[in-house]
DNA sequence: CATCTATTCTATTTATTTATTGAATAGACA
DNA sequence: TGTCTATTCAATAAATAAATAGAATAGATG
């Protein structure tokens, strides 16, 4: 072998982890699964595919080693096969909207849509606050999600169920609300309601599996 | 805009980043362009591309914002559109290097057919050697990247000219040798040349960019 | 201004990727 | 054992990406 036929082959295989990251679909399901384990069908409904085409794209990350399978009665959980994967998630974020203006502008544009002013803080603001009994913590993901993993002292609100859990809220708190992370739409919704309602609320600028990757309090049923 | 095209045009726009870097030519492309700013016909010639071919990817490149241009003389000079870049490619190459078998198979099945045991030490590690003393750091790159910017101490001592070179290095230090980075293979030959003329050499893990990255000190003209 | 040359563009062919549909499969459970 | 069902496979069509070769361009230099 010699140079020229070594970093082609390199190179090659290093573009097939690539390759299965390089696709809009990819991308969301990777995200999805940070927060757990899914089935297909689950999988399909989250992300807007037909449930062969979902099938087909998770065949492309299993062959890639990104995801593995663990089966359940009669259903397939897909879930990330390590934590290192979601790392390169993150990273290719960072790239994505740090050098392509687009994203940004398509988040901005979303969220200015909703009529609202979209402040966030960051995971350290929240831990003095939280340290300090400052706020209250809202996991407005799905309460599935919430009961996989959530954070230390948050309370489950998932948001379509926003309303009732309202009740038991007191308004003289700061409420954070957290969802799946930064292109998950949960936490903004439910700060618009909140708000709405006259609550002080904000977004924390981190979803979940960022939260628990920087090594931050999880707590786990 | 509704949740579902939101999220459609996020994740769409932020493939695209990651289709620019899904191709091996590009990725090799990247890995060069750490080093510095190299014309296109130098980049054609680094990565066995054509001229045309090799301006298509950089016209790729260059409108995923990953690289830049720069206007000398007759020629045009691309480089890195920042540090951040590189960042990724390391992501990537541990996402490739962890998850895909091949890889490592393909880069031990190299260094083994080289009649090598191609030893290599860490950065930490040379950092305390050359504070000791106990070293001598050879850059085995062309001379044109060593004059660009080199580690602190390190003597350029070009591949294709070692020969020359070792007339002035005694045998009785221990060399350690790099380049451009894990796929480059200019540190094992080296190795291997130096190894069979009677000297104890190694090379260094990381390759020059990492190296800067991490922060480690360098020297530029 | 004319020429030279590094680079890019255009057109074409070939290869790869994606979505869709309907059929097939593999495992669970009665 | 047979049925049920979640998932995968296979075939096709449509879309996108890549390599090649030759023409075009833009800027430098005399």
């Amino acid at each position: 072998m010699n140079k020229r036929e070594f970093k082609d082959k390199v190179y090659i295989e290093l573009s097939k982890a690539v390759k299965a990251l390089a696709n809009p679909h990819r991308l969301e399901i990777i995200d999805l699964l940070a927060q757990g384990q899914f089935t297909v069908e689950q999988i399909a409904n989250n992300t807007g595919l037909s449930v062969a085409n979902a099938s087909q794209h998770l065949q492309n990350l299993k062959n890639a080693k990104l995801v593995q399978i663990n089966r359940k009665g009669n259903f397939i959980n897909y879930s990330l096969a390590s934590e290192q994967i979601y790392n390169a998630l993150i990273c290719v974020r960072e790239l994505g909207m740090t050098f392509n203006a687009e994203v940004k502008k398509v988040i901005s544009d979303f969220r200015n849509g909703q009529q609202e002013d979209m402040r966030a803080i960051d995971a350290e603001t929240l831990v003095t606050m939280l340290e300090n009994d400052e706020v209250i913590l809202l996991d407005v993901r799905p309460e599935e999600e919430y009961s996989r993993g959530h954070i230390h002292r948050a309370l489950s609100t998932p948001i379509d169920k926003l309303g009732n859990s309202l009740k038991k809220i007191p308004k003289r708190k700061m409420l954070v609300a957290y969802c799946r992370g930064p292109f998950c739409v949960y936490a903004d919704e439910a700060v618009a309601i909140l708000t709405q309602k006259g609550y002080n609320a904000v977004r924390l600028e981190e979803g979940y599996p960022e939260w628990a990757l920087k090594g931050y309090p999880v707590e786990h049923i």
